[in-house]
Order: C-alpha cells, then sequence, then structure tokens
DNA sequence: TTCGGAATTAGAATAATTCCATTTTATCTT
DNA sequence: AAGATAAAATGGAATTATTCTAATTCCGAA
C-alpha cells in the first residue's frame, strides 16, 4: 500500500493527496520519498535512477505522472534555470535558487518577508500572480574562476 | 553591409559587436532588428518567421546562431518561463517579467533600485552573482477565470 | 585578388518531455 | 471476499526546442 517514508512526510503525503482524491500509490510515496532524502534538486533523471533502485519496474512515464500529481498536490515544486532540465524540491517556504555556472550545483536562499512583500508590490494592479520565481546564476562559494 | 536598423540602435549594434570581435553582418542586424521592432517576446521560431520575410534564404540555425551572438553582446536577453521557449527581449533594465496562464502574453516589470537592491541582498556572502531572474505567472488584465 | 578565418546553411542528431494504447492496480460495491 | 470500475502504471513512439556537423559562402586583411 504505502511505502518507506518517515512517518510525518507519510501522513502529509497521504492527506494532501487525498484532499484531491488521488491515490497514494506506492510510485508515488517512492517518488516523493527519494525528492525528500536528498535534497539536492535532482532532475526527472536523476529521480528515475534512484527510483528504480528500490521499485526496478519503474518506467520513465511514470515518474513524470507522479511527479507532475506531487506538484499539483502542493508537495514538490519544481525549479527551472533557464532551459536546463526541470529540478524537484520539496522545501516549500519561499525561496530563492542560486545555480553555481562551475560546479552546476543548485542553492536554496531564504526570502525574507519584508522583501518577498516587496518583490509582490512590483506586480501592477489587475494582475494576479499566483506564482513568483526568483533565481540568480554566478559563482558560489570555493569555485575558481 | 548592414540591414535596416533605426540609426542609434545601428550604432550600438556595430559597436557592441565590434568589441568583441564579431562581424556585423545583414542576418545579425536583421534578427537585432525584429527584435527590436515588435517588443513581443518572441521566441526563436517567431523570430525566424519574421527574419525570412526580409531575409528568405535565413536558415533557423543562423537565428539561433545570431541569437546567441546577440546574447553574448548584451544586446538581447534571454526570458525563460518553466519550460517554454526561449523568449528574447531587447529591454537591458532592470525588469522582471509576468505571464498570464489565460493570454501566454508576457509584460514587462521595471524594478525598482530600493527592490533590486534587497533582492541582491539575499545572496549569501562569498557567493557572486551575475545574473538575477524574476518571473510572476497568473492572469493579467482582462483575463476571464 | 587571393587567402584564411568567420559566418551561414541544410539537415541530421540530441535531449527532455509528453502522448498513446494497453495492462495493472486500488478501491468500492455487493 | 470477489468482481466491477475507475485510476494509475507501463513501454514505446512521438514531439519539440535546440544543438551539432560538415560543407559552402562571405568578408577583410595582406
Amino acid at each position: 500500500m504505502s511505502f518507506s517514508l518517515p512517518p510525518s512526510s507519510q501522513k502529509t503525503f497521504n492527506q494532501s493527496l487525498r484532499e484531491k482524491g488521488l491515490r497514494p500509490t506506492k510510485q508515488r510515496a517512492c517518488v516523493y520519498g527519494v525528492i525528500l532524502d536528498k535534497r539536492d534538486h535532482p532532475t526527472a533523471d536523476d529521480i528515475f535512477d534512484r527510483v528504480k533502485k528500490q521499485l526496478p519496474g519503474t518506467s520513465f512515464a511514470t515518474v513524470y505522472n507522479c511527479l507532475e500529481t506531487l506538484v499539483g498536490c502542493g508537495l514538490v515544486r519544481q525549479v527551472h534555470m533557464d532551459r536546463s532540465p526541470t529540478r524537484y524540491c520539496p522545501n516549500l517556504s519561499p525561496h530563492a535558487h542560486f545555480k553555481c555556472k562551475n560546479t552546476g550545483k543548485i542553492y536554496d536562499i531564504q526570502i525574507d518577508q519584508a522583501t518577498l512583500a516587496r518583490m509582490e508590490a512590483l506586480i501592477p494592479t489587475g494582475f494576479t500572480a499566483d506564482n513568483l520565481d526568483l533565481s540568480f546564476s554566478g559563482t558560489g562559494l570555493l569555485s575558481p574562476n
């Protein structure tokens, strides 16, 4: 029925899906699990590899389906940097992303409430945003050049 | 030699390319021209169609090559919204983008200096950003639902 | 005016993602 | 508990934006 998720995540997982009338399948749990487990902003490809170790029969399409479902439930978020492959992130608090051009590594950067408010204030009247994306690219700590 | 660009843009165009030891070819001028002409954040595809009207022999690869060159010279900027096709924009002042989910239209939103400074202040010490992207998605003016 | 590197071209190749038709599974009903 | 039914998973083909490659053309300097 379910899969090896830490108990509190398990509960959130079941609830979020059930709220939308969706089934908490083992594939969905597994995908969610690997995203929670190693918070390195994996791509669908990375996730596929990790999921296959636990559920060998899983197909690529299923990984994409599960990811779409999890995003739809608000359990994970997509991270887009330029047109590189979509990455997935279980951090639901308001945060920006920083991509190091040397290492390719992506860092979460928390956004404080005041700065968030200022950014939202940029939106002209009459427009309603349901999504905000802030990202930086450059060089991170310990990166030469 | 060159192409139909407004005189002041023509000058910027020639200078920016020459600074990098690149040639101001007619294809490059034409691509730059269509981006300046209709500031609707066109995709490479849109640009290809518009360029072909003026220079029928132009290939897709050339459009991509020219765009890459223009971006490299700082004459135009890429706009990325999720994983939809890259769009191009000649607005070089600090601005965010708002994409209306109903119409697909993209709007420029100016970013004031104070807000820009706050966003830059989010970057942790030791990190150096050479690029900042802020984008919103939601519903724009006059969009039903 | 000729040479050499830069730019352009057409088409093939790649990579991420989505689609489709079929099979399997979970849940609901009895 | 068994069967019905709708949802989910599967494998492979298809799509789409973009990049690559190899051959040709062009421009600018000597």
